[in-house]
DNA sequence: CTAGATAGGTCAGCAATACTGACCATGTCA
DNA sequence: TGACATGGTCAGTATTGCTGACCTATCTAG
C-alpha cells in the first residue's frame, strides 16, 4: 500500500485532508449508531423509531409535518414508525388547538423512560469525547458539523440545535 | 416549547451540550449522505457500493476480509456488493500472492473514475466547511469524531486515517 | 500426509427502512 | 363553494442488512 505523494504539493495535502474528514465521519457515525442499535433491537424497534422518539422528545408538541421537515423522509415512511410508538404506548398526539388536521405530538412517560435511556448511551459517547478533548475542540467540531450542512438548513438547525437551551 | 431551566445548573448545559452534539451528528450526516445518494442512484448502486468503492480506492491491493473489518457488516452483504461492481467493471481482483485464498480488491480505471466524482461531491462539502470555520477548528472536529470511536477502535482508524498521507 | 483452521462464496429466508404512486378524508380559507 | 393543505392508507418495490447452513480452496501444524 506505498502510495506516492509529493509532499511539497499542497494540492495533496488538501485532498489528503477532505478524505480524512469523509472517513472520519463515517468511522464516527458507524460506532455512534451500532451500540445503540443493539439496544433498540432488545425493545424490537429500529432506528426509525429511535430518531423519530428522539426529535418528539426534543421538540413536544411538534406536529407530523414539522418532525418530517427535520427527518427529511416521506410521510409513509414516518407514518409507520408513528403508527409502533402510538400503538406501544411511547407517544400521543392531541390534534392541533387552532388547526385540527394537525396532529400535534408528545412522548408519554415510557416515550421519556425510553428516549432517555436511549439517549443516555449517546451523549455518554458525547461526554467522554468532550472531555478527552476539551472545550476548544469541542466548539471547533461544531462550527465545522454546521459547515458541512446544506446552506439552506444551516440557520433552522442552528437555531433548533440551540433552541432549547442557552 | 417553553423549557424550564436553571441557567444556573451545570448539570442542565450539560445535558444540553450532549444534545446538540447528537443532533449534529444527525444533522450533517444526513446532508452529507444526500446528496451522494442521488448521484448514485443515476448508476443504478446504492450506499453499500460506494463505501465499498470508497475503501478499495483508499487502500488498493486490500483483502475482503480487511474490507469487511473497516464496514462491519456480514460477508453476505459485502459479497453482494462486490458482485455489483465485478460484474460492471468497476473493481478488479486478483488472489493473493502468498496466500492464495484471498482475493485482493483494486479499482479499474472506471472504479477510479467513479470514486473521484462521487468523493468529489463530498470533499467539496468538507472543503467549504473547512474554509469557513478554520484549521483550528478543523483540528478540534478531527479531535472530537475520534474521540467518539469506540476506544478499541480508535488506535487504528487514527492509523488508517492519517495512513496514506503525512 | 492429514486434520483442522481460515478466506471466501453462495443459497435461502427474513426484517427494517425507504421509496413511488394513487387515492381518500378532513379542514382551512379566500 | 372550491382550491389547497395536512395527514392517512394501500399497494408494490428496492436496498441493505441480518442469520443459518453449507461448500470450496488453501494454508499450516503435527
Amino acid at each position: 500500500m506505498v502510495e506516492t505523494r509529493s509532499p511539497a504539493n499542497p494540492l495533496f495535502l488538501r485532498d489528503e485532508e477532505l478524505r480524512q474528514g469523509i472517513e472520519l465521519m463515517f468511522y464516527a457515525y458507524r460506532d455512534f449508531t451500532f451500540e445503540i442499535d443493539q439496544l433498540l433491537k432488545h425493545y424490537q424497534l429500529g432506528r426509525a423509531h429511535h430518531r423519530a422518539l428522539y426529535f418528539i422528545g426534543r421538540h413536544p408538541g411538534q406536529t407530523v409535518g414539522h418532525l418530517l421537515s427535520i427527518l427529511k423522509v416521506t410521510k409513509q415512511s414516518i407514518s409507520r414508525v408513528l403508527k409502533d410508538l402510538l400503538e406501544q404506548g411511547y407517544v400521543e398526539q392531541k390534534s392541533g388547538p387552532r388547526d385540527r388536521r394537525e396532529r400535534r405530538l408528545w412522548l408519554t412517560e415510557k416515550g421519556q423512560a425510553l428516549e432517555r435511556e436511549l439517549t443516555d448511551r449517546q451523549s455518554q459517547r458525547f461526554a467522554r469525547a468532550y472531555r478527552e478533548t476539551g472545550a476548544e475542540a469541542v466548539e471547533g467540531f461544531r462550527k465545522v458539523m454546521l459547515g458541512l450542512l446544506d446552506p439552506v438548513e444551516r440557520a433552522e438547525v442552528d437555531k433548533r440545535v440551540r433552541g432549547s437551551g442557552r
